[in-house]
DNA sequence: ACCCAATCTTACTCACAAGTATATAAGTTA
DNA sequence: TAACTTATATACTTGTGAGTAAGATTGGGT
C-alpha cells in the first residue's frame, strides 16, 4: 500500500509461491487426465505414454511429478474417497432426523460418484494398490462406512429408519449408490441432481406401493 | 439290452464320444481357474501362465482349447450373463403378480451375483473385450434390462408396485443387486439365501418405515 | 506295421510399457 | 559470470506376457 510502484502489467517473472502453485496446477492435471483414462480403459490398459500425449509432454515429465504409476491411481482414489468421507462427515454435523440425514447423506455421496475421482474409486480393486496405499485405501472405506452406519443407527433410535439388518441395508444402500458411477453421464438425459433424488427417493420408499402415507419429506 | 456282455469293469479305452466330453471338461477347468484368477487379481493382471501353472499345465496348452485370452474372458462373462438372463426369462413364464415375480427375479438375480462367472461381469468393463464380443456383451446386457423392466411395469400395471421413474427404480435396483458381487464371499456370516432375501427385502420396502402394513409377501 | 489326430512340452519371438540415464534450455542465486 | 535448480526432451534398459514353432508322446484307426 504505501509505496509500491503502479502495475503496468503482470511480470513475467514468477515469485517462488507462484511457482509452486504452477507445479501443483500440473501435477493436478496429470491426475485429473489419468483418472478419466483409468476410467476409460483400465488402470493396467493405461500406459503413461498415453496420458503424456494427452497432456502434449512426454513420459518423463510425469516422473518429474510422480514416482510411480501406482502413485497416480492412489492420489486418484484417495481424492475421491476423501470427497466421499467429508460429504459423509458433513452431514454427521448437521441437525435434523436421522433419516433426514440419512437422505442428505445418500444425495451428497450420489453426487460424488457422479465424479472422475470417485467412478476411479469403484472400479479400482485393491490388489491394484501397493501394500500400503491399500491400507490407506480401506481405512478410508471403513471410516465412511462407520459413518453411514451410526447415520442409519440414529435413525433407527428416534424411528425415522425402519428397523432391520444393518449390513443388508448399508450393503444394499452402498452398492445402489456405487454404482451410478457405472451408468451416470454427463450427455444422459439426467442431471446429477435428479440422480441423486431418484435413487434417493427409490431407496428410501421401495419398490413396494405405500398404501397411504406419503412419508416423511 | 439283448445280448450285452456282463461288465467287468470300465474299459481303458474311452468311446469317440467320451472324448469330446474330455476335452469339454478341461476347458471348462480353464474357463473356472481363470475367472477367479480375473476376479482375483483382474483380467490385465492375470497372465495365462498363472493359469496353466494353477492347472499344472503349460501355456501352449491353453491355447490348444481357446484361440487367445480375449476368448477366454468372453466365455467367461457369456456364461455369467446366461446365467443371469435364463433366471430372467424362467421368471417371466411363473405366474403371479407384478412384485411376485420381481422379487423371484431379485432374488434369483443376487444369488447368481455370488458365483464367479457373474462377478466377473461386473468386473468386466466393455472396452477389454474385442468389438465381436463387445456387440454381444451388450446385447445380453440389453435383454436382461429389458426383462427387467417388463417385470416392473407388470407390476406397476397390476398395482403391486409402485409407479415411478422406470429408469431410476431399475438402475437402482441392477446396481444393488450388482454389488453382492463385491462384497458377498463364500466365508462370510450369511449364506447366498439370506443375502438374496435380505437385499430384496431392502429394495422392496425401503428403508423409510412402514406405519402400518407389512406389504405382500 | 503303419499312420494319423489329439494332446502337451520346450524353447522361442515380438511388442509394449514401466522406469532410467543423460542432455539441454531457461531461469535463479551467489 | 559461474553454479545451481527446475522442467523438459531423446534415447535407452528391462521385464513381462501374449502368442507361435516345432517336436515328443500317446493311442486309436486302417
Amino acid at each position: 500500500m504505501s509505496d509500491a510502484l503502479p502495475k503496468t502489467g503482470p511480470s513475467p517473472w514468477k515469485k517462488p509461491s507462484e511457482r509452486k502453485r504452477q507445479r501443483e496446477i500440473k501435477r493436478e492435471a496429470v491426475l485429473s487426465t489419468a483418472v478419466r483414462f483409468f476410467n476409460l480403459k483400465g488402470f493396467n490398459a493405461t500406459s503413461l505414454d498415453d496420458v503424456a500425449v494427452a497432456l502434449n509432454v512426454t513420459k518423463p515429465t510425469i516422473y518429474h511429478y510422480f514416482s510411480s504409476k501406482d502413485e497416480i491411481l492412489f492420489e486418484c482414489v484417495e481424492r475421491g474417497l476423501d470427497a466421499i468421507r467429508d460429504a459423509a462427515r458433513a452431514v454427521e454435523e448437521r441437525g435434523g432426523t436421522g433419516m433426514e440425514r440419512l437422505k442428505a447423506l445418500m444425495h451428497d455421496y450420489a453426487i460424488c460418484m457422479t465424479h472422475d475421482f470417485c467412478t476411479c474409486v469403484t472400479r479400482t480393486a485393491d490388489h491394484e494398490l501397493s501394500p500400503e496405499s491399500r491400507a490407506e485405501f480401506r481405512r478410508i472405506k471403513r471410516e465412511i462406512d462407520q459413518t453411514v452406519r451410526r447415520v442409519v443407527q440414529s435413525g433407527i433410535d428416534d424411528g425415522t429408519i425402519a428397523a432391520g439388518d444393518m449390513l443388508m441395508m448399508t450393503f444394499t444402500l452402498t452398492g445402489a449408490l456405487n454404482w451410478v458411477a457405472r451408468w451416470y453421464s454427463p450427455d444422459g438425459p439426467r442431471t446429477r441432481e435428479e440422480i441423486a433424488n431418484g435413487v434417493v427417493d427409490v431407496l428410501v420408499n421401495g419398490l413396494a406401493p405405500r398404501p397411504n402415507a406419503e412419508v416423511a419429506a
